[in-house]
RNA sequence: GGAGGGGUGCCCGAGCGGUCGAAGGGGCCGGUCUUGAAAACCGGUAGAGGUUUCGGCCUCUCGCGGGUUCGAAUCCCGCCCCCUCCGCCA
């Protein structure tokens, strides 16, 4: 969330952002609740003040049996009510304005570039080189089926579209991907967590996928929680409406979750394999910041995520997203997008956001050092890296021509020192 | 799920409906004393918001939300969380 000082001093800024990411937020509806917000509360609170000394002024009269006491207390009464009144005005536009400003998207930094949309990221670098092979690579889905590996009508015929069974070593190399990447993490300096992946309607808030996105989360309606779509909510909310000591930052924390998402509104889109899911497997990177460290923090973070794919021999690439491509709580971006040669694209693996303060304004998450004031934390996280399209660049990139997938060197003693799956 | 107990400032802990943003203790910061330190003593020690002639002034916050009252940390209602016991269960 913006701040309301913030918008009420750069209007133009938050327009823009407004507009180039594509949102309806209404700016000026927020400036004109905040200029009557305020008026009211001026009114009030001079009220108050009066009641306050008046009610002091009772109990005084009241002490020394005066019987002045009883008509304050009636002028008191006639005050409370006048105050009782616009309080309730006051609440009404506190609450619009509330729910406004929740729904203001993040503005990009200034080092975003313009764009509308995908087409204007810009690639600030890649790595590696996309594999050749002596035959039709071919997609995941095939590969996957023809080892055993995955089993895609029995997931949809116990769940539905858009699930995934793993077997064999299918699964054992799921497990294996998820503890070498936290192992990754680790030596990088992340703590790791364990957090629940059903969260109340506040941490899905506080990072702001609601109110927005309602519709794009697991919501279980009889208990109010949320199927988590990333970790990031469970573990940027873990500090949550605490003041942390500036000495204790960053907080580096890495963890493996489950993640849901509805996908509504992108059906007929990746509709075979793994590509878009309902449900997958991710490692999430996550950062709490102070202020004038997250440009570096978030280079940093890139970089965490990029070396899992390095290390894994996959191609991949690196984009700067642009203004019209961002999301709603990101003020600067970076997508990992690895090559997967059955698909013939690259397949975004990690988005690495920082966030600025938007978040932590959000939870009411600050720091503080020595005598200054608290001021909001900066977070940011990024996927290090989202399971499902690493396997599928995995087994697509390491296929090969008697339908085997050889495994990378790393992963090897993740998987009992195998070298290759095979039928 | 049932019964009971409880949520107060950085921590512990007190608080007949009135001058309580809150006693007392601890911690922390500053000072006095000291060659230095400890002890002792003195002082300071929340956040958010509004307003400002930038000295302040005012409002709100004692788990959260409502209510009663001239006035609520204190009374009433709902919710959340913690603890104990019982039940159930991996």
């Amino acid at each position: 969330m913006l701040s309301l000082d913030f918008i009420r001093e750069n209007p133009e800024a938050v327009r823009r952002a407004v507009a180039d990411k594509h949102d309806a937020a209404d700016v000026d509806r927020i400036l004109a609740l905040d200029s009557s917000r305020r008026s009211k509360l001026t009114e009030v609170e001079a009220l108050k003040a009066e009641r306050n000394a008046g009610s002091k002024e009772v109990g005084r009269l009241m002490k020394e049996k005066r019987d002045e006491a009883e008509k304050l207390k009636s002028r008191m009464k006639e005050l409370g009510d006048k105050v009782a009144a616009i309080e309730k005005e006051l609440a009404a536009t506190q609450e619009e304005l509330d729910g406004l400003l929740l729904r203001v998207p993040n503005v990009p930094d200034d080092s975003v570039p313009a764009g509308a949309g995908a087409e204007g990221n810009v690639e600030v670098r890649s790595w590696g080189q996309k594999p050749e092979f002596s035959f039709q690579p071919k997609a995941h889905w095939d590969i996957g089926e023809a080892l055993g590996i995955l089993d895609f009508p029995r997931a949809t015929k116990i769940s539905g579209h858009g699930f995934t069974v793993f077997k064999g070593l299918g699964a054992r190399l799921e497990r294996a991907l998820i503890a070498y990447m936290l192992d990754l993490a680790a030596k990088a300096g992340y703590t790791e967590v364990a957090v629940p992946y059903l969260v109340n309607r506040a941490s899905m808030t506080g990072t702001g996928q609601l109110p927005k996105l309602e519709e794009d989360m697991y919501k279980l309606a009889a208990d109010e929680l949320y199927l988590i779509p990333t970790a990031e909510v469970p573990v940027t909310n873990l500090h949550a409406g605490e003041t942390l000591q500036a000495e204790a930052l960053p907080l580096k924390y890495c963890c493996y979750s489950a993640c849901f998402r509805r996908e509504a509104g992108s059906y007929g889109k990746d509709t075979r394999g793994m590509i878009r899911v309902h449900q997958f497997d991710k490692v999430e990177l996550v950062k709490i910041v102070r202020e004038e460290d997250s440009p570096a923090e978030h280079e940093a973070l890139t970089a965490d995520a990029e070396r899992v794919l390095q290390s894994l021999g996959l191609h991949y690439r690196t984009m700067l997203l642009c203004r019209g491509d961002l999301s709603f709580a990101a003020a600067r971006c970076y997508d990992i997008e690895v090559w997967a040669p059955g698909q013939g694209r690259f397949l975004e693996v990690s988005s690495c956001s920082n966030f600025r303060d938007f978040q932590a304004r959000r939870m009411g998450l600050k720091y503080k050092d020595g005598q200054s004031k608290p001021r909001f934390c900066h977070t940011l996280n990024g996927s290090g890296t989202a399971l499902p399209r690493l396997v599928v660049a995995l087994l697509e990139t390491y296929q090969q021509a008697d339908g085997s997938v050889l495994l990378p060197e790393p992963l090897r003693p993740y998987l009992g020192g195998l070298e290759r799956i095979k039928s």
